[in-house]
DNA sequence: TCTGGAGGCTACGTGTATAG
DNA sequence: CTATACACGTAGCCTCCAGA
């Protein structure tokens, strides 16, 4: 329903399936027009929530950190951000080869990267299937703990063609962030650090301009911050993160983070992308000439769940808002009409019989407060 | 249910032709 | 020479639906 006049801010209830959901407080939620400004300065279109609890939320992270890019500003493009869409599965397939060879990358693909992984899945052709022939094949542990273990793509394409469409990232590395995702799968917003590849179109790279690589490291975190996550996950409606969206969320710029912030964040992910050779100059260009770390899974779920507490105090959050993130029914009740991470719970619940990432990231919140990590 | 690639549509930018 | 119209190519966006 919606209902014209003049008011300081509007109204609003959304995914309201019955009348009386109009009528109930947790369902409503108001915005002004400066609110509209700050959540979508590009677009000026109108962002949906679930409940009263997700707009106030929404609104405090975005008064705590600026859109990523916002157009109308001459200054509104902080890490220098270029979007590459480097090449299309279907009109670019002409340029792509079945085997590699001399002058030859890999053509890297969604389904091949995680969260700071690069080396989730090779591409397995199943000739058996005739419409979707590659599918991923999950690397296995002992070949994540293999530092020179490389995925194998579907499609390798030559170093020309990616270097055309480069222009002047000189870097052998990129940040990339897997295009179609859901707000109802485990995690939205999934970027990953990528060696000298190509990049299918399911995965966008994000080339910055900063000259100061251990702030990139930075934005990379800010990526996969579970606080992030939760933003995009209410503004993203469709399965698709397409560019006017990532541009509309709320990061830090570079000149946020303190020397201290720095030394905190930069050496976990290091520690958590630098696992294999092939991103050796990524390494080296955080200073780090040491070798690989070890891939152990325990180890990198701490370090994730310290760089979410970090990022969740980064934004002013409380521990009860950051609890309400985790899980809305944990804070509120389970009636409470909205979801977050319930995905993200029942895995964990299914693989470890708990939810590990709520108990982790509270426990490294703690930690924090008290002073007890370095 | 979750994931994500393929294909197609649209808007936009650029180059070229034509009129004034 | 400038303004406008039009064609064309492609980046970006959206929908569909296959596969596990």
């Amino acid at each position: 329903m919606l209902t014209l006049g003049q008011a300081a801010q509007a109204e609003f209830v959304c995914f309201a399936t019955r009348v009386e959901q109009l009528a109930d407080p947790r369902r409503r939620f108001a915005l002004s027009p400066e609110e509209f400004r700050r959540l979508n300065p590009n677009t000026l279109t109108c962002p949906v929530f679930r409940s009263t609890r997700d707009a106030e939320l929404t609104k405090k992270l975005y008064r705590a950190a600026p859109v990523l890019i916002d157009e109308r500003r001459p200054d509104g493009n902080p890490w220098g951000i270029r979007f590459l869409a480097m090449l299309h599965m279907s009109n670019d397939s002409h340029l792509f080869a079945d085997a590699p060879g001399a002058g030859r990358l890999p053509l890297y693909e969604g389904k091949m990267v995680q969260a700071y992984d690069h080396r989730a899945a090779s591409v397995e052709v199943n000739t058996a299937n005739i419409v979707r022939a590659g599918q991923p094949k999950s690397t296995l542990l002992s070949e994540h703990r293999n530092p020179s273990f490389s995925v194998r793509p579907q499609s390798w394409i030559d170093r020309k063609e990616v270097n055309d469409r480069l222009g002047d990232w000189r870097s052998a590395w990129m940040i990339a962030f897997k295009s179609v995702t859901s707000p109802s799968n485990e995690r939205t917003f999934i970027a990953s650090l990528v060696p000298e590849c190509g990049l299918a179109n399911s995965l966008i790279g994000i080339l910055p301009l900063v000259n100061d690589i251990s702030r990139v490291a930075c934005l990379f975190a800010n990526l996969n911050a579970i606080a992030f996550d939760y933003v995009a996950r209410n503004k993203v409606g469709g399965v698709n993160l397409n560019f006017f969206l990532v541009k509309q969320l709320p990061a830090f710029p570079p000149d946020r983070y303190t020397a201290a912030d720095l030394a905190y964040i930069v050496p976990r992910v290091l520690e958590l992308t630098y696992t294999a050779h092939d991103l050796a100059a990524w390494a080296q260009d955080l200073g780090y000439d040491g070798s690989p770390f070890t891939f152990d899974p325990d180890r990198r779920a701490q370090l994730r769940a310290e760089l979410d507490a970090c990022y969740a105090r980064l934004y002013g959050l409380t521990r009860d808002e950051l609890r309400y993130i985790l899980d809305p029914a944990d804070v509120l009740g389970a009636d409470y009409p909205s979801e977050t991470f319930r995905v993200l719970e029942k895995n964990e619940e299914r693989d470890f019989s708990e939810y590990r990432t709520q108990r982790l990231v509270l426990a490294a919140w703690d930690a924090l407060e008290q002073g007890a990590l370095p």
